[in-house]
DNA sequence: ATGTGC
């Protein structure tokens, strides 16, 4: 039998990439790390192990507290992190979803070609630094109102069709067609509302970020094709979130939870695992108005969109808005109701994925018609120096993580510790004289931060994933321009 | 992630 230990915990192999820790004290149910012995050293580095752990306590917990191969450590529950809850017995838990509800990504094709863009890269990402606000802080695509947000937060993308920044064609290949229909506006706070008004189509700061990228690799031509991914042909990746909105929702609920539900606190090992029960008032509040976050996030990408197919057609005398079209866009951060197979039956769960991508196989309901023969569109962003990976839903991702993989490379550093070992400008400066990348950010500090050193193989995630079955590839990208906050 | 602390 192998084992790993870190620190106190013990960690036993039950085939390859999958390890084990055994249920202790109050844990509801094993914890299952997903990854290659060397992703699992570096997750084990952090305190991600022990947060896992920890998301085992929570009651109703199916199968297993599961970690991607992209985990680690996050506010409470481990980023990369999945735990299918049972919705009439289990509870909901603010932590487990992140403070940055919906926040994710969204793929759009060009007709361009990487020939048509080569030599005009500092042209084209000066135009799109212009045209999209990024950075903390205040400033959209549109000037925002009361009515805008809560039409956003109602209806998501439908609103941004009726407001002419979206397509028919853009509702269809989105994520629940952009709306989940749970939202429930009336249960996000005034403040965050307020907080999300002067934010509507902004990137705002961290990891995210708007990137051209060439497509280098197609990996399985007929899905491949059914996606429209050709190779050395240009796509845009836009990875943001639902910005202070979300942010205020999460951190009004936990507050409230953890005063409201101390006897279920007092199970958790930590209270940044808040959650209300099942079945609860503020169960039903916060899952009403995180779905309603969801669709702001969606509203988010979409504004961004917008700005985008109006830059590329200033930019290039070839491009019309219309030919720039939507691939697809998924949540990294969110809980959504679902029903699964356990033990061979049926169960409606509250499914986290923190830090995770939904990965629904071929014939699955809610996957879009477009994609429902081949299985949906998993976008996976890496580093800014790395590129990134469109993989398909996998067979087994049913059955081994309630359908869903990894979300992103996923860090190997704090952001304190990334900006001792690098120093922005040298970062920008060697990303164009070596790689042709061109970065331009509002401070030299996130660039740091965010530096293709301080995260893990994103080729080694995507392998294991396909390993295990869960997502495979499709494609994969190289960056040519990038914007960031 | 975040009007970057409670």
């Amino acid at each position: 039998m192998t084992t790993r230990e870190f620190d106190d915990i013990t960690l036993e192999r039950v085939r390859e990439h999958v390890w084990e820790i055994a249920p202790e004290g109050e844990m509801e149910v094993p914890a299952r790390v997903l990854a290659s012995e060397a992703l699992l050293e570096e997750i084990g580095d952090d305190d991600s192990l022990q947060q896992l752990k920890n998301a085992a306590h929570l009651p109703g917990m199916q199968k297993y507290a599961l970690a991607m191969p992209d985990a680690h450590q996050g506010y409470g529950f481990p980023v990369g992190g999945v735990g299918a809850i049972d919705a009439e017995d289990g509870c909901i838990s603010p932590g487990a979803v992140g403070f940055d509800i919906n926040c994710g990504v969204r793929m759009l094709r060009t007709p361009l070609t990487y020939d048509d863009v080569r030599g005009r890269e500092e042209e084209l990402v000066d135009a799109l630094f212009d045209a999209v606000p990024s950075g903390l802080g205040g400033g959209g695509v549109v000037e925002g109102s009361r009515d805008a947000v809560d039409g956003a937060l109602e209806r998501g993308v439908e609103w941004a069709l009726e407001e002419g920044y979206a397509t028919e064609y853009d509702l269809k290949h989105c994520e629940d067609e952009g709306r989940r229909p749970d939202a429930k506006p009336e249960y996000v706070p005034k403040k965050a509302k307020d907080r999300g008004m002067n934010q509507m189509g902004s990137l705002g700061s961290g990891n995210h970020f708007l990137e051209v990228q060439r497509v280098t690799d197609t990996f399985d031509d007929g899905v491949a094709d059914a996606y429209g991914l050709r190779e050395g042909e240009i796509v845009v990746l836009i990875h943001c979130g639902s910005r202070g909105l979300g942010h205020q929702i999460c951190s009004n609920y936990v507050r409230k939870i953890e005063q409201e539900h101390g006897e279920l606190l007092d199970r958790l090992p930590d209270k940044d695992l808040a959650a209300a029960p099942a079945g609860s008032a503020l169960a039903e509040e916060y899952y009403g108005a995180m779905c309603a976050a969801v669709n702001f996030a969606w509203v988010n990408r979409q504004l961004i969109t917008h700005r985008t197919r109006e830059t590329l057609a200033d930019v290039f005398d070839a491009v019309d808005t219309d030919d720039v079209e939507l691939l697809y866009d998924v949540a990294h951060n969110i809980a959504k109701r679902e029903t699964h197979e356990v033990d061979g039956e049926q169960r409606e769960l509250f499914v986290h994925r923190k830090g995770a991508t939904r990965a629904f196989p071929a014939g699955r309901a809610e996957v879009p018609a477009a994609y429902r023969d081949v299985g949906q569109p998993v976008i996976i962003p890496g580093s800014m120096g790395a590129g990134s990976y469109v993989l398909k839903g996998g067979d087994r991702s049913l059955s081994e993580t309630f359908g869903s993989t990894a979300h992103g490379a996923g860090r190997l550093m704090s952001r304190t510790q990334a900006k001792q070992e690098f120093w922005g400008g040298d970062v920008q400066d060697d990303l164009a004289e070596q790689e042709h990348i061109y970065v331009k950010a509002n401070s030299g500090a996130t660039i740091a931060e965010e530096a293709p050193g301080v995260y893990k193989d994103i080729d080694e995630v995507v392998r294991v994933s396909g390993d295990l079955g869960i997502g495979d590839k499709v494609a994969r990208t190289f960056p040519v321009c990038n914007i960031k906050g």
